[in-house]
DNA sequence: TTGAAAGCGCTAACAG
DNA sequence: CTGTTAGCGCTTTCAA
């Protein structure tokens, strides 16, 4: 016979136990200025002896939550795994607790996850890779501190945590380069909106690529495919760069799941690899590590990206109005056996 | 120049400017009875007007958060995404809204996490594979309305989800004695705890492993190595199997990750799949689909889970004290590449 | 340093 | 059907 939950214990219980205000148990709560030792200690043991927890509810309704609501597009990208596991490493041992909104996929149901969360009265927000309008992230910073991660672009509302995508396409060519290669091809994902040309990663990755192959004498050998981050999306760039008059001798893919795309159709198209042809993912996902797969790729570190987002995040918090930050971090080259020496 | 935040529209601020009550606006929002179309059409003109959004914190003060709580064990396994879509496409449309809490392996940080969501006051709670004891699930359950998917054993206060894994085991065992296996072993999770013994899906699926094994007249071949479900239990689990003087035609690994470390000895001891021996997991996870790794699994349909979860939930959020159910779904084998006749 | 009292924005009894 | 009123549990002035 399952007993009806019990009252919950609030801060009247705690003070009348202390023998105290409801004012000074808050300040204990808070670690807010004045209140002496002794009445800390009292107040402490109330808490202990009746096990209070108090109400985040309540407690948003005048003052914070406590709570930092991270929102992140795709729960099965193990990249966002990553991130999010440097944001809750970085809050480890404050007060805050973090929440995450899943399903987050296109303009729409971001917006009404973002909506969600500051109705919640979150303290604060961290943004993965958001696709919504830089007027519309604006607007949501200046109703609550915010931090975009993996997005170009700096704001004079909301902080910046970013990969230099430009600096890891440029890895990548200067790898395949080494190795003796000219005719290196991208598979971009396709992208128009001039906003996001300039702040995607995506479109950061492809002008990399662009500029390291001029900067190499390559300019001629520039030849992009441009479909999707997917995995089809990476079988079709794939299939069009190798129907190719002159076939690539390297793909550049701008993602793992495009370049494991791309391993498919190389396969299809009898060549080897790396042998016939050499093939780089980006983002070093757990994907790219498994033993099969092995593919060459570049490495983002989001554990780090996770890390400074939650660092900024708290900061903000503490103080709304101080100046925003743009935080980019240098990605490397993980070696492994899709990428070798032009056939 | 970032201007400071606007005050947020209130309830007051809608009931001014459609001239009515605040209580016929709560009425509204909540679709409650006793108000005229009218009155309806009038007020949902205001909040439309003033782009108002109710603030949950103060709605769960009072009544409800219309917040539901998600904790799951591991972002990373994609099983526990597919339970995720299940729920929240089931609570499309609903006024709920749904948030994780990540990071919570090992009892401690999921006793954490689930204070951290009852004090937020969530509505209701979904649990995904607790590790939990059964007395704190029960007074978990006691204090908010509860679904435990995933877990099997039956309780009072709250309803449970869960996939017949006896029955997944014995597909599995069926499907390899069908090919002519005889010597098939199984790598389990090992399990000292009398309560998990029995409520743990890894618990379940060796028990099934033996009963099938025994129902085929195959008692005598049972074989177990007794490690972790992890890739590295995989493989020391499948080395010591096939170390054994009568080795194993088949392994049945008691989940995907785990077939993949089985795999990786196979492959070192010079076997191949499945000439020279059958491999089958259990998930039927991307991994398994994955083209090169092509792995016979057991699906278990998160997606359908997920929905019975969140089905049962709202259930129990209109009506606390109905009777608790125990659905129990059905899965089913995929049969793929690493899974052929005894050689 | 301490506490009394006034809300935060909403919902739920209860009157009209 | 509609509005008035009293809180929910906490934080925050502001006096003492």
């Amino acid at each position: 016979m399952p007993r009806s939950a019990p009252r919950r214990v609030t801060i009247i219980d705690v003070a009348r136990h202390a023998q105290v205000s409801t004012t000074a148990v808050s300040k204990v709560l808070r670690n807010a200025y004045g209140a002496s030792p002794a009445m800390r200690a009292k107040v402490q043991q109330a808490i202990t002896e009746l096990g209070y927890r108090p109400s985040a509810a309540a407690r948003g309704l005048r003052g914070q939550t406590y709570t930092i609501g991270v929102m992140l597009p795709e729960l099965r990208n193990l990249f966002f795994a990553d991130i999010l596991d440097g944001i809750t490493a970085q809050l480890g041992g404050t007060d805050y607790q973090v929440l995450l909104a899943p399903g987050c996929n296109g303009e729409k149901e971001e917006a009404r996850v973002i909506e969600a969360m500051i109705d919640r009265n979150m303290d604060g927000l961290v943004l993965i890779a958001p696709v919504s309008s830089r007027t519309r992230l604006n607007s949501v910073a200046r109703s609550v501190p915010t931090v975009v991660v993996g997005r170009h672009g700096s704001s004079a509302t909301y902080d910046t945590v970013t990969d230099d995508d430009v600096a890891g396409a440029a890895l990548v060519v200067e790898h395949l380069a080494g190795l003796g290669h000219r005719r290196i091809a991208h598979i971009e994902h396709h992208e128009t909106d001039p906003v996001r040309l300039v702040e995607m990663p995506n479109a950061q990755r492809a002008n990399g690529y662009r500029e390291s192959m001029r900067a190499h004498g390559l300019a001629d050998e520039i030849d992009i495919a441009s479909t999707t981050y997917t995995h089809e999306g990476g079988y079709l760039g794939a299939k069009e760069l190798l129907a190719r008059p002159r076939r690539p001798t390297a793909i550049f893919a701008g993602a793992d799941v495009v370049a494991l795309g791309a391993l498919e159709a190389v396969a299809e198209a009898g060549l080897s690899v790396p042998g016939g042809i050499s093939v780089v993912g980006y983002d070093n996902s757990a994907l790219a590590a498994f033993g099969p797969v092995s593919l060459t790729s570049v490495d983002q570190d989001g554990r780090q990206m996770g890390a400074n987002a939650a660092r900024l995040l708290v900061d903000r918090i503490g103080e709304h109005d101080r100046r925003t930050v743009q935080v980019k971090l240098s990605p490397t080259l993980v070696v492994r056996r899709t990428s070798g020496p032009v056939g």
